[in-house]
DNA sequence: AACCGGACCTGTATGC
DNA sequence: TGCATACAGGTCCGGT
């Protein structure tokens, strides 16, 4: 579910709440080690008692850093959600990991007990996401496995494609690994590749600069617009404080199925699997000059 | 090394 | 209605 506009609409929506407050306690769900990185014990007594300074994000990875500069990471995988919720509401199902909190700022009052206490819990259906404390080290290394941020100012066009043209995979499945652009996911893969009028089955190393160009800028466009409208909802999506996104009105393309008329050009849209994922792309607007 | 397909999970929609 | 199958926003691993 969450790529980058999904994970920057939490993290801008807990940030007010959580800089500056403290982990009181860890409470344990239903399959914690499933999603935890380290056994329940050893998280749940290196947790407790730290206060939370920042909230960063870097690619679909949320970071919760404390004052000792350790970082609690949050990967949501598919499914995975954070709610604020009151500390003495039962845990609900498919809930793995709850934190309970004390904050120095106000909090709505249907989140806040009496005594200024309240919950933020992990659920996720499939538990294809990850959680676990991170030494500044440990954070170091998982950001420079990463690609740059595609919203970075620093990142040029021409680095972009030079990190592309070197390889003979398709765009589609360049644009999903994690290691050479950061947060996209199969969403945004799609409506960027639409906008740029790139087919994604095009092979990377016939990609020119000018289309590079193009590509960085869609990208850019289509993520920055996401994050206006607080992200996208196809199903479970949510932010912490249970609201949907309003970017899946703007949706272009993702999801269509085969045949339906491109919303440019009428020519009936192809589904097919890349980088095994099910992608759509209009034949006339992205044409595939260079294939496999 | 780079690349691809399958595995990991559960829930939901669709078709027979 | 019941059952089987396909598919879903992500990442990792093993084989080629």
């Amino acid at each position: 579910m969450p790529e980058l506009p999904e994970v920057e609409t939490i993290r801008r929506t807990l940030a007010p709440l959580l800089c500056g407050a403290t982990v009181l306690t860890a409470l344990r769900g239903e399959h914690p080690d499933d999603i935890l990185l380290d056994p329940w014990p050893t998280f749940a007594r290196h947790v407790r008692g730290r206060q939370i300074i920042t909230l960063e994000r870097r690619g679909k990875y949320l970071a919760f850093r404390f004052s000792d500069e350790r970082r609690l990471l949050i990967h949501l995988g598919m499914t995975g959600e954070l709610q604020l919720s009151q500390p003495d509401s039962p845990l609900p199902r498919h809930c793995h990991i709850a934190l309970v909190l004390r904050s120095p700022h106000p909090l709505p009052a249907t989140v806040i007990d009496r005594r200024g206490r309240f919950v933020l819990r992990y659920r996720d259906t499939r538990r294809f996401g990850r959680i676990g404390l991170l030494t500044p080290e440990d954070w170091a290394a998982l950001s420079q496995r990463l690609g740059p941020e595609p919203l970075d100012p620093e990142l040029d066009a021409p680095t972009f494609w030079q990190q592309l043209v070197h390889r003979h995979t398709r765009i589609k499945a360049a644009l999903l690994n994690q290691s050479l652009i950061a947060g996209v996911g199969n969403i945004y893969a799609d409506e960027a590749l639409f906008q740029a009028g790139i087919h994604p089955l095009r092979r990377c190393d016939t990609l020119t600069l000018s289309e590079a160009e193009r590509l960085l800028s869609a990208l850019r466009s289509v993520l920055t617009a996401a994050i206006e409208s607080r992200g996208t909802t196809i199903r479970d999506y949510r932010d912490a404080q249970g609201r949907t996104g309003r970017y899946q009105f703007q949706l272009q393309i993702y999801g269509q199925q085969a045949n339906t008329p491109c919303p440019r050009c009428r020519t009936p849209l192809e589904r097919m699997r890349v980088g095994g994922r099910s992608s759509t792309a209009c034949p006339r607007c992205q044409p595939l000059l260079c294939t496999v």
